[in-house]
DNA sequence: TTCTTCGTACTAATTTATTAGTATGAGACC
DNA sequence: GGTCTCATACTAATAAATTAGTACGAAGAA
C-alpha cells in the first residue's frame, strides 16, 4: 500500500494557516474560521485534523469537552520543507533559477534583493 | 464534478521535462527515459501523455507510425505558472519570505544574490 | 500470406485526497 | 430525569491521480 504522502495538501495547508495564525484551537475553531472563506462540513475539518494528527503536523491534548490542537513543528520547519520539496521537484535542486522567475514575475524588486544581501553580510 | 485541475502533477511534471529535455517525443521515447528511473508500462506513460495532451502541456501530429509530442507551451511560461502558484498557495503571493527561506537553507549563496542583483540592474 | 511487433483506443483497478454523514456519549439546562 | 447541544469515533461516498491491462489494427518479417 503506498504510504500516504507526508507533505501537506493544499487543504491541509489551509488548516495549518489558522493554526498557526491562533496558535490554540479546537476543531470548532477551525471550522469557524474556514467557514469565512467557504462552505465546508464541521466533520470535513474533524477528519482532516485527525490527519494532521497522524502526519504529525498537529498533536491534541485533552482540554475541557474538545481537543485542543497545537502545532507539532515550528512552522517555519514545515514551510522549510515545502520549500525544499519544491525546489527539488521543479528545479531538481537548484534554487538560482526559482530566483530568476521571481524577479522576471516581478514578484522580487531590486530593494528586496539589496535587503537580503544586506541581511546576508551580517549573518555570515 | 470536480474539474480535473490544471496545474502539472509530481508524475505529468516528470514527463514534461523530459519532452522539454528531448523535445521531439514518442510515448516510446518517453517510456524509456522513464524506465531509466523507475518500472513503469507502457501504456501507463501513453495515458499520462493522452491527459497532458488534453490539459495543453502537449501537442500530437501523426508522423510515421507512432505519434509526435511537442510541448504546447513554453517551458518558462509553464515554470512560471507553477512558481506563481506556489507562491500564492504557501506565502499568500509575497516572494521575499521564500527568498529567506531559500537563503537560510543555504540554497542560494551571497554570490547568487549578487549575479542577480547585477542581472538586474542591467534589464531595468 | 501468416506471424510478430508495436502503436493506439478503450477500459478499469487502486490509492490518495476530499468531503461529509451517522452513531453515540458527555455535559448543560429546565 | 429528560432533552438539547456539541464533541468525537467510525464509516463511507466521490473524484482525481496513478497505474496498467485488453483488444485490435497496421506494418514489417519470414
Amino acid at each position: 500500500m503506498r504510504p500516504r504522502s507526508t507533505i501537506l495538501t493544499e487543504q491541509e495547508l489551509e488548516i495549518m494557516k489558522i493554526v498557526w495564525r491562533l496558535e490554540e484551537v479546537t476543531v470548532r475553531d477551525v471550522y469557524e474560521a474556514m467557514l469565512e472563506r467557504r462552505k465546508v462540513a464541521y466533520t470535513t475539518v474533524m477528519t482532516m485534523m485527525n490527519i494532521l494528527e497522524q502526519k504529525k503536523y498537529l498533536k491534541k491534548s485533552q482540554n475541557d469537552r474538545a481537543y485542543v490542537y497545537r502545532r507539532a513543528r515550528p512552522q517555519r520547519q514545515v514551510i522549510k520543507g515545502m520549500v525544499r520539496e519544491f525546489v527539488d521537484r521543479v528545479f531538481n535542486g537548484s534554487a538560482e533559477p526559482l530566483l530568476v522567475h521571481l524577479v522576471e514575475d516581478r514578484r522580487l524588486s531590486a530593494k528586496d534583493l539589496e535587503d537580503l544581501t544586506r541581511m546576508m553580510g551580517k549573518n555570515s
